[in-house]
DNA sequence: TTGTACGCGTTATCAG
DNA sequence: CTGATAACGCGTACAA
């Protein structure tokens, strides 16, 4: 067991050769002769020897590494962001090194810092703590910008300085919401997400716009708690459910991401209430439990996969400090705990 | 924009001082006059300067990054491994650096090399490639070990050359199985894993010996498909409920982990099959969803969190090549699907 | 209190 | 075809 790593002079040393040779054996240079090659070659397979690409980083200045900066990798939706990104990246040479910010933590000067220490490739950003309305993150991502080019997800500006990923959920929301109006659907209420229902991003407006539109009333004030995890989803359940009289409580359960959904589901079912007959949930994120709750869960689908990689292939083709927004429609999966499909009615 | 990386040189030059007091100012060093200092501290600043951590690293010949090397993210279970390390590496200063390898791929000569290349402070594999029983990838293991210390979750085995580390699944296993047959249970089925149910590992082997123990018959010859997502699931129990004449058909499933118990609740669902009244259904992993399923699933809990912290503390404690066995006894969470709890009928 | 010189492991350039 | 040398950015030992 060699304690100190051995290095090309070694290999150099051990081979007879200088170390510029053992470069071009490892580089398949052609201008090797046939017996110095396997001679070093030999050399270099007896040790397992690989060159150390913390010098080649700094000789580059590459280090073909791009940081993932996200709340935590336990979401499936990040996680499912991340593996997607991972497969691009190391298709293209380039690997992930991972940043998890606790949700209670921010990104603060000693995080930017990190990352423009670290000399990465690039950043990217994932998860709602991009929020580029805050004038001091703003700041932040600017210096970063200086040393890497960034795509964030977040909501779309001008003249952000990076690359901003947007998810257009309007449509989808819309939908969803008038789908359910078809069926008959008079009182709505959006779960989960921000504490305030309107910081809950484009989705939220959306829904209330198109709740608007349709003429009906806004959700009533049940006390909005907020949360991205099953538990909130339980809890709001609860809250509206019991606190509201019966007659004002919603039929339909526009929930902020599909955790929510699955606690929501829960709940209900806990209650006695039968989704979709009294109740209808609808989800985001599209999550791969989604076809397996019961019932299979109608949610709207990110595109994550392609949104992940096309996050890496950006950041690879972009000069640093670019601004550019990239948009993809999200659209809405329909299942069975929106009372669209018949049939459910066989697994009661 | 600054198309070139600003260095230490270039502080020291605009702060008037030598790049040596830049370091000592960085490291809050005592010996520095306050004017100076504050002027170069100030320089810093107006570039937002953070020293390379690349050149740190080549210079102490310690990268405090640990390789997670890994099927998928994607997976919840890993996951929870990875976000419990990387909380434990990063409260010790260190980061994690991300290695998806596709499960049709597996660990190379060309893995092992670039894991090499990384002068990585640590690997940590988890997943089920480590298999212990193959001579070519133990040779590969023993190479990287000479480079950096290993923890891999995997059986154990005599003088492995590096920390492996294990769950005991044998208890909940067999405590599982009794369970059930206290319940009347008697035909059992295994569903997922290895396309061999006996190449599943340990907990397949308790499972079948324990039926010995309790004088039950083998599991019936079903064409066991193997697998490890929901799919998979609902395949076994799709061929489990069809091919056999009823008689013959398990009432007590144990699933290789709860991906795989999730699809197969939702056939069984789909079959009009109900859980745990006709069909016992007990998970393993205990992931995030198992408390939301409908009926909530029973599950074999790993202390995931424990072991993803655990792991990092050794790497950073160990010398390289040191062999050892860690090993945690997994237990049985009794939810709703194995038909323990009574007032499930509420819910039908 | 501050500056100088060297090493970390590699590659690119230039010379032979 | 091969070898010597400089440069990448930093920390540290030593000198002043």
């Amino acid at each position: 067991m060699s304690l100190k790593n051995v290095t090309i002079y070694d290999i150099a040393r051990e081979a007879g050769v200088s170390a510029a040779t053992v470069t071009r054996v490892l580089k398949n240079s052609p201008s090797v002769k046939e017996a110095t090659r396997e001679k070093v070659r030999r050399v270099i397979d007896a040790h397992g020897y690989a060159p150390s690409s913390v010098a080649q980083d700094l000789g580059s200045g590459n280090t073909k590494t791009i940081g993932m900066i996200l709340p935590s990798i336990r979401n499936p939706y990040y996680a499912d962001l991340v593996s997607a990104a991972d497969a691009e990246a190391r298709s293209r040479g380039y690997s992930l090194w991972l940043y998890q910010i606790p949700p209670e933590e921010e990104i603060t000067a000693g995080v930017v810092g990190s990352l423009i220490a670290r000399r990465l490739s690039g950043a990217f950003f994932i998860g709602s703590f991009v929020d580029v309305d805050r004038p001091d993150l703003r700041l932040l991502l600017d210096k970063l910008g200086k040393y890497m080019p960034i795509v964030a997800i977040c909501p779309p500006r001008e003249d952000l300085g990076f690359i901003c990923m947007y998810h257009n959920l309007d449509g989808a929301v819309r939908q969803a919401v008038r789908h359910l109006h078809l069926l008959g659907h008079r009182r709505f209420a959006m779960i989960g997400g921000a504490e305030r229902l309107e910081d809950s991003g484009a989705r939220a407006l959306s829904f209330l716009d198109e709740l608007r539109v349709l003429d009906l009333p806004a959700p009533p004030e049940y006390g909005h708690l907020g949360g991205g995890d099953p538990a909130a989803g339980q809890q709001e359940v609860l809250r509206l459910m019991t606190r509201l009289p019966k007659e004002q409580r919603p039929t339909a359960l526009l929930c902020y991401n599909d955790l929510v959904a699955l606690g929501a589901l829960h709940q209900l079912r806990q209650m006695g209430l039968r989704v979709p007959e009294d109740v209808a949930v609808i989800g985001c994120d599209n999550q791969f439990f989604c076809p397996f709750t019961a019932p299979p869960l109608t949610s709207i689908d990110m595109q994550t996969e392609e949104h992940g990689r096309s996050a890496i292939r950006e950041l690879l083709s972009a000069p640093k400090n670019r601004s550019a927004t990239i948009v993809r429609d999200a659209s809405l999966i329909i299942r069975e705990s929106c009372g669209a499909k018949l049939g459910w009615q066989d697994r009661g």
